[in-house]
DNA sequence: GCACACATTGATCCCGGTGTCAATTAAGCT
DNA sequence: AGCTTAATTGACACCGGGATCAATGTGTGC
């Protein structure tokens, strides 16, 4: 009656006239109940909306019925989405998600995370790029067994264990685009050397380039990264060559908006004398002027996929995990910094 | 020896030879425990690496170690932030942090925050902004006793369970911006009529326009909700007025950026043909060109301030928690939406 | 009607910590 | 030294679930 108190399996055991065991097993599911047992069982239960306590449960199981979502990535609207994604699946699973950012730049990382998957008895983990790139960490995973699924640019990982992105289609629509629109001299503002993602899209773009009879002369690669002020950067560099280029595609939003602005800064306009494109379709993409064409990664859909995943390799079962989807196609989105063609070049 | 078996309290003790009770008085710093029992005792923790699991000190104490950060706040920075400056708290004390979303325009979100917290038994909730703002919820909360720092505009709240940040002096300022500018017809673009934050600030805007012998007419008061779209609708409402205002005061960076936007579109040259100041300073605020002038929030500082409260809470001391900071001002921030005079009007 | 196989149920212990309180030890004092 | 008193230590129960396996009940075949 008293609202105030949390009942235990014993007072609803109690209650109802049985043993806690049988209560275990109507809780659990469990096979092997008569409906009578099973009915009285679950009215009490019903009557006084008893929930079982997740820190006994924990304890008896030695499990946490927690997941994490381990992230090193300045870009709050990356792990937001991630973040709700995740917790849209995780939640009605009964688990629990706990944010976990962290440095790859330092040196003990690796280590760090794992004791704090130790400590805390994390039932698993969610990588996000460019986390989700470290084949140490995932090495160290498997060795202390712990449930993991990675956020990939490429199939570079066994099905039940990642989610990737498929860019090529996206990058090549880009690249039609700048065509379509009659540029000639396309510059790229590409992400880190040491990222998968960026290299990926990198080959990808050049490719999708060569398709159209174009090349990409080393003065028009920018090496950027991924942050606004790279962006600014690279812009600077790209445009004060001898041959600017006209277009420019950056291998994330956040350098793209870096090299409008600094183009704006130099007195340029955009879409009329520059042509930016960036990926990601972060939020400021669509709040800018002129706002910013760019692919969607669907980084939302991803993470439930991550999250589904990764809980039926909690469940145990891993061939499931392993029939989840796991490519997600990015959607290229057209906006005004593309709106107008190429000036005519005074090219032969 | 086996790295991958966990010791139990029940291991160091025999390992040191004492009763498990004396290792559990060694790892909580509990009085009363001899020199050599401790070093005996401690050596082994440290040869061994111990640490003691939290699903079992949470069943005995029937608490989680367990805080979670509440909101219904669809600006990803704001919680990004909010987020990091909790965990550089939280972590370290022992707590972990479950970032739980929700939709205050829902009927029932009290009740589903009332029963995630039972659930979990989650040992203190801080709330963000407008999540903070019911006091519905923290009676509630109060009724289950469960701990809770609310972030809110004002004080109003005791000192133990609230962090403000002070908007008067940053909002000063903003109208001094001004008025140096030689603006004569400001506009203000407010938050939403239920927002304790949206009418302070407003409250405060308009007396310090009266403070320098400003007014402000109904027709430079635009209501806007806090989102990119209204600042929009909110700029073209103002600026097609019959006597358009040259600078813009908006409730937040979201609706400033909207207002930038939609004059942009409208061929207006920012700052030169109008003035725009926003409240955040959001990341965005300073990745756009012009850059946005603004008022620094200091989230990640009052979320920090708001997680040392409510761990001293959790850790029965209310007048320590009492005792932490309670007020955090807000920085005004100049950058380039405000870097030219007022056009001479043909006033009078 | 009886023996047997099988399906349900529950008594008991365990998970890894903490609280209580009695037993033991050390210290203080005449 | 002998006694009182205070400080340390440890045995044991408990938190709220789950697993094992024995005990009970139920149904089947003859």
């Amino acid at each position: 009656m008293d609202p105030a108190k949390k009942l235990s399996i014993n007072d609803v055991a109690r209650l109802a006239g049985v043993s806690k065991k049988t209560v275990s097993r109507v809780i659990n599911n469990e096979p092997g109940v008569t409906a009578k047992m099973l009915k009285k069982v679950q009215s009490v239960i019903d009557e006084y909306n008893y929930t079982p306590s997740r820190q006994a449960r924990a304890l008896a199981l030695n499990r946490s019925f927690l997941v994490s979502i381990i992230h090193d990535n300045p870009n709050a609207s990356f792990v937001t989405e991630a973040l709700y994604g995740a917790l849209d699946i995780c939640r009605p699973a009964g688990y629990e998600l706990i944010v976990h950012p962290c440095d790859f730049k330092k040196q003990d990382t690796v280590d760090e995370i794992i004791r704090f998957i130790s400590n805390l008895k994390v039932d698993g983990v969610i990588l996000l790029p460019p986390v989700s790139e470290s084949d140490e960490l995932t090495k160290r995973l498997r060795e202390i067994s712990c449930n993991f699924v990675r956020l990939l640019s490429t199939a570079s990982e066994d099905d039940a264990h990642m989610i990737y992105h498929n860019d090529g289609a996206a990058v090549g629509q880009i690249v039609s685009h700048f065509v379509d629109l009659g540029h000639q001299e396309i510059g790229l503002i590409r992400g880190p050397e040491k990222s998968q993602s960026a290299n990926q899209r990198y080959k990808e773009f050049r490719s999708a380039l060569a398709t159209n009879s174009l090349n990409l002369p080393k003065n028009h690669i920018a090496l950027g990264d991924n942050t606004f002020r790279s962006g600014m950067e690279c812009a600077e560099w790209l445009l004060g060559s001898n041959r600017p280029p006209t277009a420019i595609f950056a291998n994330n939003d956040e350098m793209a908006i870096g090299a409008i602005v600094k183009a704006q800064k130099m007195g340029l306009k955009i879409p009329a004398e520059l042509t930016v494109v960036g990926f990601d379709d972060s939020p400021q993409a669509s709040r800018m002027w002129p706002a910013l064409t760019t692919a969607n990664l669907h980084v939302r859909e991803m993470a439930e996929l991550a999250a589904q995943k990764l809980i039926a390799q909690c469940n145990g079962d891993i061939e499931a995990a392993a029939r989840i989807r796991v490519a997600v196609d990015p959607t290229f989105v057209q906006r005004q910094t593309t709106d107008v063609p190429a000036l005519p070049t005074e090219k032969t």
